[in-house]
DNA sequence: AGAGACCTTAAGCTAATCTTAAAAAGTACT
DNA sequence: AGTACTTTTTAAGATTAGCTTAAGGTCTCT
């Protein structure tokens, strides 16, 4: 049962994260929402806890842009003492349950268990996402087109995720560079446009019907058409 | 999404604007209160954040002659604290939220994302756009007029967005430049007719209920008639 | 009718994208 | 640690889309 545990504040991140891993979790942790969304959007963990206040990311941007990227992970949102009239915004980004602070450790393990037995009641049907006889197991990490089994290094298959999740949206190079690879991007390169061209040629080249389509000026999108 | 944000200050303009833009939100900026109502007039925004204190025009009197106009663009107040007191005359004059400085940026950011909910709830579905039996899907890129689709350069799409968000309003070939293309636009070319040209050619001339329209010496108009 | 505003076209130019190859970085195995 | 291999990144040339300009024609207003 693996967690992520999201919190910029030292001392509760340690203790909370003893505290779990003495009740048998594995915890991976963050002290940003940057590197929390990165870490959520590569793996694939039960439950999310994380703070509200927050660098780089808040909770709220985090759960809501983790939720856009079809990433329905259970998300127990830890506010302090005066941001209640947040929790409106809060359950609207996607978030499941609450608990403010200060609280007793035993009352977060408690939602927390409730909401990783909904995880493995629910979702744990082998991560897998489809789009046009296209399938990836995110799991497995593997690729298939009308069955034939596809490799991709670990690169093409981010960003082959990164466009089925966002399947019909053009992503500019911008967004998918900030995604795939990193968040302070030097624009000067043309890593995006390398590993597009890596995806056709092993995605698209032996079929008809092409996915992977450029719009001029615009970006990339992947759609049937 | 798009803000305008009105700030004198130019640091916390800059903290602002950055933590905004890495949000991803497109955001225009004014350090004066004259400044902000033309931009406020001239394009539409989710949701507009200005301080109290301005050059020109203070925030009250901004927010008060939107309204006069019309605009009811949800209006985030920054003010100072002592400035409390005046919270009465600012909710007179029709703001929607208040926020006192100094403040958490995450919390700016809560608000402004409620704001904007309501933007959205109200009008349009944020990644779509339409008018008169055209309908533009900005995450697609897509465009289709009758349900028969239409195929857009980015130039080409960016002009028709602005178009159908100002729908009704005739804009001037120097407010369309400045917005399609560039702020600091020499003003000795004629691509924004050139770039109608292609649009109509694109959008009207099939059809024979036409939307682009000329308004002799004044600009161009999206309508029906 | 004349002047200025606007439309239309096409050619040259700019910039975005594709493609390839090679350098650099990372991994695995001995 | 060294070698062989894979993957990622960088770089450069070729290709193509689309942007801009300019020039001549048409329309609108007085």
């Amino acid at each position: 049962m693996r967690i992520l545990l999201v919190e910029d504040e030292p001392k509760t991140l340690q203790a909370i994260q003893q505290g779990l891993e003495e009740s048998h979790f594995e915890v991976d942790v963050a002290y940003d929402g940057l590197i929390a969304k990165r870490l959520a959007t590569k793996n694939s963990y039960s439950v999310i806890i994380t703070d509200v206040i927050l660098p780089g990311l808040n909770g709220f941007e985090l759960i809501k842009q983790l939720r856009t990227q079809g990433i329905t992970t259970p998300v127990l949102l830890l506010t302090a003492l005066g941001e209640v009239e947040d929790k409106v915004s809060g359950f609207d980004a996607g978030a499941d349950q609450y608990l403010t602070k200060p609280f007793q450790f035993s009352e977060l393990l408690a939602r927390v268990r409730a909401l990783a037995k909904r995880t493995t009641a629910v979702g744990m049907t082998a991560q897998t996402l489809s789009y046009a006889g296209l399938e990836m197991n995110l799991d497995a990490k593997q690729v298939k087109r009308e069955g034939k089994s596809i490799e991709l290094t670990a690169r093409e298959f981010a960003l082959l995720e990164f466009l089925i999740r966002n399947q019909g949206r053009v992503l500019s190079k911008m967004e998918i560079a900030e995604h795939v690879w990193d968040q302070n991007f030097d624009s000067n390169t043309n890593v995006v446009e390398v590993y597009i061209n890596y995806l056709r040629k092993k995605i698209d080249k032996d079929f008809s019907r092409k996915l992977i389509h450029t719009q001029f000026g615009m970006g990339y999108v992947l759609r049937e058409e």
